[in-house]
DNA sequence: TGTACATCAGTGAACGCGCGTTCACTGATGTAC
DNA sequence: TGTACATCAGTGAACGCGCGTTCACTGATGTAC
C-alpha cells in the first residue's frame, strides 16, 4: 500500500486536455489491483486511489462511479483477449489446427492471467451490470471465429455435419472455459503441466467432433 | 429482511443438549441467504443471525467464525451432490449411458442450485481455505464414478483405449462444468432450452471417446 | 513582457453504512438437597 | 413438594474498520489584455 504523501512526490496537475493520462492510470491501478487481490470486490475506490496516489474523490472526476471503472477494465481485458485470438489463428488454413490454436490461445490467456479471466467470465462483478448479449460475447471471447473455423471444418469433410456448427462451437467453449475455469477456482486439485493438460483436453474435444 | 422483533415471537431458547436446533437453523439460513443473494459476500453473520431471529454473536456459539459457517454451507452441498450422484448411475450397467447419466444430474444440479454451485465451484469463498486436495474433489464433484464408468467402458471396448483414462474423465468434467458455469455465469446469453443443450454438449463429448 | 482574472484538476474532511467480532450481562432451565 | 443455587444459551451495546460518495475548497495552469 503507496500513500500519496510515501515514497513518489506528489503527481503534476494534469494539463488542459490530459485528463486522459489520469484516467489511464486509475484503470492501469485497477486492474493490478485485480490481478494482486484475485477479486473485484478487492478494488476499491480508496484502495485504487492510493494506488495511484492519488485522493478517491478525484476517480469520481473521470468515472461516474465504481462499476464504470470496473467495467472499463473488465473491457480492456475482453479487447486484448479477442486480440490474441485473432493473432493467434492468422494465417492458419487447416480448420482443425486453427481451432486448436484458438482454443490453446485462449487457455493461454485464461491460465496467463487467471485473475482477470475469473472478473471477466466467472465472477459477479458486484454492482456491475456486466450482462452481456450473445453477440456480444460472440465477438468479445472469439466465438465468431470459432465458428467460422468449424463451419469451414465442415464444408472441408473433416468435422462431423451430423451436427449444428453453433453447438459444435459452443461445446468446444464449454470444455475450454471447463477446463480453465477449473485450474483457476480450483488450484489445490494440481494439475500437472498446464499446457500438457489443455492440448489433451482440446484434442480429445476435437476428436469429438472429426467427420468418420 | 425479517427481525428478531418482528413478525415471528421471540424464539423460544434451546433445552440444554438441543444446542444443534439452533445451529441447524444457521445453516439453513446462511444456505437461503446464499441463495437469494447469489453471492457468498453478502452472507454476512448479521444477515444470518436476522433471518433466523436471533442476535448476531449467538452465531458465535456454534461456529468459531464466518469462515467456518460458510465453509460448513458448501459441506453439505457437497454432500447433496455427492449423493445425487451416486443415486443418478445406480444401476445402470452400460458404461456409456452411466455417463451420460452422471454428466445429466451433474449439470442438472448446478442449473437447479446455481448459487450454490457457484460457491462451490466458481468463486473464492472470501476468507474460506476452501482448497481441497485432488483426493477429496474426486470424491465430492463424482469424479470417482465418472472414472470407473470410463474404465469399465475402455474395457468393454466402447471407449478409446488410446486416452488415459483419468484423462478422459477429466476432460469429460470440464465439458460438463464448462457448459453449466457459462449458463451460471452469463445468463444473458439465453442458452435455450438447458435440457437439450446438456444433451447435446455431453454427448458430443462422449462421442469424442468412442472407440472407433 | 507583466498583471489580473477564469478555469478546472485534484483535495481534505465528512456523511452514513454494514461489517466481524468482543464482552459483560441476563434469565430460563435444570439440579441438589 | 419446595427452595436455593449452578449452568449456559442467547443478548445488547460497543469496538474499530473500510467502504462509496458528496461537498465546499484550493491553487496551478492558461488566457485576455
Amino acid at each position: 500500500m503507496r500513500s500519496a504523501a510515501g515514497a513518489r512526490r506528489p503527481r503534476p496537475r494534469a494539463r488542459r486536455g490530459e485528463g486522459d493520462r489520469l484516467r489511464d492510470e486509475i484503470l492501469d491501478a485497477a486492474e493490478a489491483l485485480l490481478l494482486e487481490t484475485g477479486s473485484a470486490d478487492k478494488v476499491s475506490t480508496r484502495a485504487v486511489a492510493s494506488r495511484v496516489g492519488v485522493s478517491s474523490p478525484s476517480l469520481y472526476l473521470h468515472f461516474p462511479d465504481r462499476a464504470s471503472l470496473l467495467f472499463e477494465v473488465c473491457q480492456r481485458q475482453f479487447d486484448k483477449l479477442a486480440a490474441l485470438l485473432a493473432a493467434a489463428c492468422e494465417g492458419i488454413d487447416d480448420p482443425v489446427d486453427r481451432l486448436r490454436a484458438i482454443g490453446e490461445a485462449y487457455c493461454r490467456f485464461a491460465i496467463d492471467n487467471p485473475q482477470q479471466y475469473r472478473t471477466m467470465m466467472m465472477d459477479v462483478v458486484s454492482g456491475v451490470a456486466y450482462e452481456k448479449d450473445l453477440d456480444e460475447i460472440r465477438a468479445e471471447v472469439g466465438f465468431d471465429i470459432v465458428y467460422q473455423a468449424v463451419v469451414d471444418g465442415i464444408e472441408a469433410g473433416v468435422f462431423t455435419s451430423d451436427q449444428d456448427p453453433l453447438l459444435i462451437s459452443f461445446a468446444f467453449w464449454c470444455s475450454a472455459h471447463g477446463l480453465v475455469s477449473l485450474m483457476i477456482a480450483k488450484p489445490s486439485i494440481g494439475f500437472g503441466d498446464p499446457d500438457a493438460l489443455i492440448e489433451a483436453v482440446l484434442g480429445q474435444t476435437l476428436d469429438g467432433v472429426r467427420a468418420r
